[in-house]
DNA sequence: ATAGTTTTAGAACATTTATTTTAAAAAAAC
DNA sequence: GTTTTTTTAAAATAAATGTTCTAAAACTAT
């Protein structure tokens, strides 16, 4: 009952996701969001609180929308294999994107700029994607893919760190030739 | 003749350095500064202009104080030999410092947060520091040191990154101790 | 000393920002 | 059709921000 919403919650996360990426946390004004995604800020302000609780909703669209289907082979695929297959969809992928580097790596470097509540989100982010590599990369060592000396721990933070931060370096366009290159180089670290 | 300043530039510069390293370009204002230099806003902007002026300040102080002086030894040394200490040097220099990341990667993906002429300041550094791998290990290679298929372009693109973008990883704080493990799968990177 | 020059402290200004309020608009319930 | 409920549009507010101005302070040269 009352006037229905002129507006999905989930397109106008959407777009403010996006500003967010783009601009960062700080240097994002409500009135760009509002000017993005056409929503007033009456609206806004009933939906998401404030300007943080929408960073927020943001983080966690582009967890379950961006991020997560990327590793959604991973999850399936929790062997050498998978991470193979994971590496290869990035480092492509991420060739032809934008360059806008990983949102929540982005925000790692100003943690207090944002909210504690967001720093949370972004370490959970870090912590959540870093576990689901080792544990591929574990089962790899079980069935002996890869080498019994290997420290997976180490290699998953390798592989989230070059994972999520190459496409921050790759901003620097002229470098973007030299990104899906990384592909080989990090299968090398993880099985010689 | 006229009264003399009560500050030195340098001093100033170092300190705005520090909060612009901190918290970024946008997340910081002219009070934080102020509040932080001592200086006042007036003589802030008869030395500097205006904002933009200052942390363009702030960026050359960086490369010349801070990132110029950890070339130094590749430059004194361009060549394999040089490349690991350098590398030695800056991932066991990197495990005690701050793990604020890169005062230019940071703003790697907000160029158009900062004004182009910052954007470019920060593009010139991240060619000026690859050219200087790139050198040393072009020279390795004639020497022999290292193979004559490697591709020192894409390696010195892989060094840089992983140098300037590991300890912004290194944020990430309770996997500081993974660090200095990125030297050797560097090193083995570049040699084998 | 006085005049001239530059820096300083801090008030002043204009703009932007995050947020709240007010009143009209659009639907459902009775 | 009136009441009730919720959303909307836009004005209003309050604080912060970038920048400029004013007048006093601190020096040099004459």
């Amino acid at each position: 009952m009352g006037r229905p919403r002129s507006y999905s919650r989930e397109a106008v996360v959407e777009k403010a996701m996006g500003v967010f990426w783009q601009n960062g946390y700080k240097a994002t004004s409500i009135s760009d969001v509002v000017r993005e995604t056409g929503l007033n800020t009456a609206s806004m302000y009933k939906e998401f609180g404030d300007k943080e609780g929408l960073f927020s909703a943001a983080l966690d669209h582009y967890r379950d929308h961006v991020i997560g289907p990327r590793y959604r082979i991973l999850i399936d695929n929790p062997n050498l294999e998978g991470v193979e297959m994971f590496l290869r969809n990035v480092f492509l992928g991420a060739a032809k994107s934008e360059y806008k580097g990983c949102l929540m790596m982005n925000h790692l470097a100003q943690k207090h700029v944002i909210s504690p509540e967001a720093a949370e989100q972004v370490g959970a982010f870090c912590a959540e994607v870093e576990s689901l590599v080792e544990a591929a990369l574990r089962n790899a060592q079980a069935e002996g893919d890869i080498g019994p000396d290997k420290d997976t721990a180490q290699l998953a933070s390798f592989v989230v760190f070059c994972v999520h931060g190459t496409v921050l370096y790759g901003r620097h366009d002229e470098k973007k030739h030299v990104i899906p290159n990384f592909y080989d180089m990090i299968m090398r670290e993880i099985r010689e």
